[in-house]
DNA sequence: TTTATTTTTTAGATTAGTCTAAAATTTTAT
DNA sequence: ATAAAATTTTAGACTAATCTAAAAAATAAA
C-alpha cells in the first residue's frame, strides 16, 4: 500500500508525463510537488524500488503500468468525490478541489465502488474531467488547450481545470462551463493574451487563463 | 490545527475519561492507541503544550476544554459519515468503522456542515450512538452496559458500540440492534455469560458481548 | 571543444512519531 | 514501615519525509 506521500508524487508524476507517456524530470516534480529536488531524489528511488516508476539517474522518471494504475485509481477517486461534493452536497464548483484532495487517499475499495454506483456511474466530474472507471479506462474527445488555437476559431468548452479556486470563480462568472460554446475573437501579440465570445458575450483573457480551458478541435 | 495523531490521542482520551470525566491512565492509553507508555508520555506532553490536556506527572492526564471540544467534533464526523455510509451508500453497519475511522479526519466545517444538512440532521449513527451537534451538544438517555444489569431486567437496547465487524455482525444475527427489547433471563457465576430473550428467541452472550450492549435503566 | 551554467544527486542534518532499555516514582504487599 | 511489584518517565535510537550545502553529471555557450 502507497503511504499518502507516495500517493501524491505518483498523481503528479502522472499529470506532468501528460497521461503517463512523457518521461518527467526532477526539477518538475519539485515544482507542483512544493518539495525540493534532493527530496524529490529520494522519493523517486522509493518509488523506483515499489516499481512504480523507471528511473534513470540524471535522465528522468516515467510511471510503470503499475504506477500509471495507481495514479488513475487516485485520480478516479478525487474525481468521483468532487462530483458527489458538487451534486449531492451542493458545492459550488469552486470549493471541492482542496477537500477532494484529502478525500482520494481513504482506503477502501468498496466506498469507492459504492461512491461511483451512488452517483449513478458519471463519466465527467463537474469541472469536465472524465472519471476513470474501475479498470482505469477513459474517453477523452479529442482537445486542445484554447491558447494553442487559432483566431477564428470556435468550438466547444471541454474541461476546466480545476486547481485552482479563484480562477474557478472567474470562469463560472464569464460562463466558461464545460459544454458551453466558445468563439476566439483576437489575440494581443505582445502577451497573448485573447478575446473571446461566450453566450454573445465578449471577455478578454489572460494566455495564462486560456491555458487551463481545453475545447474541442 | 491537529496532526492526524494528535487527533486519534484526542479521541481515545475522551472515550477512556467516559466523555471527559475521569483522569486517564498512561498505560490505559497505551492499549487503546496500540502503542507503548514512552510513546504516550511523549504525545501526552505535546497535547499538554497545546493546551489540549491537563496533564500531571506520575498521575494521569484530563482534556481540557479545548481537547474535549476537540474529541467532539471528531467524533460527530465519525459519526455522520457512519450515518452517511449506511444511510445513503448501502454499507452494512459492521462494513462502516474502519472507513469512518479515516473519514473522520477530513478537514473541512464546510463538508460536514454540508453532510449534517444532506442527512437530515440526524440524532444518532446506525449504532445508536448520539451524534454531537455543530457545537458539541448532544443527549443521550440514561443508560448502563448490560453486563451491569440485575437478572429479570427488562428494557431497550439504546447503543451497540462499534468497533468490531464481527461482533456487529453477530448482534445482528441475533437482532440485538438499536430498538429493540431485551430481557436479561439468567447469569453464569463462574464466567459471567448471560441468557437473554429478544424477539422472543433465546441466546447466551458473553461477558465481552454484554458489555457492548447499552440497554436503558 | 573546452568552459560556464544548470540540473541532479549525494551527504549529512532535522522533525514527528515511534520503539527498547533503564531510571524514577507510585502502589501493593508483607 | 519497608521491601517488592507495577507503572510511568527519561534517555537514546530508528524510520519516513523533508531540508541545505556540496559534489557530480549533463547541457549550453563561447
Amino acid at each position: 500500500m502507497l503511504s499518502l506521500t507516495e500517493e501524491n508524487y505518483v498523481k503528479a508524476i502522472y499529470h506532468l508525463s501528460e497521461s503517463g507517456e512523457k518521461v518527467v524530470l526532477t526539477n518538475e516534480i519539485a515544482e507542483t510537488t512544493n518539495t525540493k529536488a534532493a527530496s524529490v531524489t529520494d522519493m523517486i528511488k522509493k518509488l523506483s524500488a515499489k516499481n512504480l516508476v523507471a528511473y534513470e539517474k540524471y535522465y528522468g522518471v516515467q510511471l510503470t503500468s503499475k504506477g500509471k494504475a495507481e495514479a488513475l485509481l487516485i485520480i478516479r477517486k478525487h474525481r468521483l468525490w468532487e462530483t458527489f461534493l458538487v451534486q449531492s452536497l451542493g458545492f459550488a464548483w469552486d470549493e471541492v478541489h482542496d477537500v477532494a484532495e484529502q478525500l482520494e487517499h481513504i482506503q477502501s475499495a468498496l466506498l469507492i465502488e459504492k461512491l461511483d454506483s451512488f452517483l449513478g456511474y458519471p463519466k465527467m466530474d463537474p469541472h469536465g474531467e472524465p472519471i476513470p472507471d474501475h479498470k482505469g479506462k477513459f474517453k477523452m474527445q479529442p482537445h486542445r488547450s484554447l491558447d494553442q488555437q487559432h483566431v477564428g476559431y470556435h468550438g466547444v468548452i471541454i474541461t476546466v481545470k480545476d486547481s485552482d479556486a479563484s480562477l474557478l470563480k472567474y470562469l463560472e462568472k464569464i460562463g466558461a462551463l464545460p459544454g458551453k460554446k466558445l468563439k476566439l475573437i483576437s489575440r494581443q501579440e505582445f502577451d497573448n493574451s485573447m478575446e473571446i465570445e461566450i453566450n454573445k458575450n465578449k471577455f478578454s483573457i489572460s494566455r495564462e487563463v486560456s491555458k487551463n480551458i481545453l475545447v474541442t478541435l
